[in-house]
DNA sequence: TCGCTTCTGTTAGAGACTATAACTAGAGGG
DNA sequence: CCCTCTAGTTATAGTCTCTAACAGAAGCGA
């Protein structure tokens, strides 16, 4: 929809943004948020300094349009593994299978997911979009959560979520879109942890923060949703042979 | 040791720095680390521009030092937890108590909890003394997992964390500081589930990502070291009435 | 006490970057 | 076919980091 393209000057102005984006997107896996800078993106693409200021108001508005980019592909990730995954399967297995999808969208691109996922230190500019973004990341996580039966540690979060959903309208649609109506509360809990462990793991790991430690962030990852789905009763544990993933 | 001091020069020159970070910090909690600016810094302590570079290297050596700084300050929080906590408490109330140590310091000083935990966005320049530093706030933790019996989805991880110990005799050491010789791949692993949990429950909550959703960092915490304790078989869990920490 | 050394501070300036202002040429649309 | 709006230009202001060259003063040893 927001295509538009009404003549071809839109046309052409779409696809210099698109190329000034890329441009971005090299220097922010080579040297982080910082090193995006419109004066050398202007001389990549062959304009001269201001000449960009025609396509993004300002380098903040510019490194936006990044983050609204990423929360879309990785939104796609998920809901790509979310429909690979075989309707009769197990929900513990959805999980696992979910947040593995997080996970390697964000090793193959660390930038990309330190943009989206990183603490907002550049300008401090809390890009609004930031809620709907992680809100469409965490749309599919919810099914895994139906007809759980969560552990007694689990219910102070699950009551405050179902208040949560009782009051806002909005978000209980949401969480009712994934799991049947009398589940919001804990569906919206079991997507929050996820996020929340999925943030813990995924950050750390991404920003080699745990390099030189002794173990492998797929197996963390994996072990955390094993123990997530546990507290939140889903299946059998059943026997779970413990061979780590070779990542 | 670092003291020295060995005239009235470097105590001059110890208390000008001090200043230094103090403002440096102002600047930090008003606008992120992005609006720590040498050149204002020096204004505002009556110097002008280049002097400041007669006390800290570049730009980046100061903001190392505030990191060492707070690694410290969150660190000693911790330990003066870890130390208030009564001998003969449950190792899960204790798992709650520094946990709690830690969000209390992070919600007071949230700026200084990005700058520790934040991506290294900046410079990207990683300072090395982070890992000290995380170890640091970790050691006191170890204790939690004493005698732990982490349920089956742990082992793989513990396992991994049981290999690295024996690999690196600097980290069995460590990790047998705070737990008897043999379970120190369970005390690893718990210390390691307990650094990314935190990371990822107190990141969120301090970056404000959890505005406008309908539970308190608090609970989420509780909830998610309840629910670690219980993958650790940590005591009993016996009733739990379920008031959420008023904060 | 004298004089050397070292430290602390200064101004000047280079270089990178964001962003605005004023202006020009040309392409599209009515 | 002309008029308008757009995409581009150069010039410029202002902020910031960091280096260079230099000046004054405090400390220290003989």
């Amino acid at each position: 929809m927001a295509a538009g393209a009404s003549g071809p000057r839109a046309r052409y102005r779409e696809q210099t943004r698109a190329e000034i984006k890329q441009i971005a997107l090299g220097q922010l896996a080579e040297g982080g948020t910082a090193a995006v800078a419109l004066t050398r993106i202007a001389k990549e693409v062959g304009l001269s300094g201001p000449a960009l200021y025609r396509y993004f108001d300002s380098r903040d508005a510019l490194l936006s349009d990044l983050i609204r980019d990423a929360y879309a592909d990785l939104g796609a990730a998920v809901d790509a593994a979310a429909r690979a995954y075989p309707a009769d399967g197990t929900r513990r297995a959805r999980l696992q299978t979910l947040a593995a999808a997080v996970r390697a969208w964000a090793v193959a691109e660390p930038h990309r997911y330190l943009l989206i996922e990183g603490t907002p230190v550049p300008g401090y500019t809390a890009p609004p979009d930031t809620l709907d973004g992680a809100r469409a990341v965490l749309g599919p996580f919810l099914a895994c959560f139906e007809g759980a039966e969560p552990a007694a540690a689990m219910r102070p979060l699950v009551q405050q979520m179902a208040q949560w959903a009782a009051e806002d309208a909005a978000v209980g649609a949401w969480a009712r879109s994934g799991v049947g109506a009398g589940g919001e509360g804990t569906a919206l809990a079991g997507a929050v942890l996820t996020w929340t462990q999925l943030h813990g793991a995924v950050g750390l790991e991404v920003s080699g923060q745990f390099r030189g430690m002794g173990h492998d962030g797929g197996t963390l990852l994996t072990v955390q949703m094993d123990a997530l789905a546990d507290s939140f009763g889903l299946d059998r544990p059943s026997q779970r042979p413990h061979r780590p993933p070779v990542l």
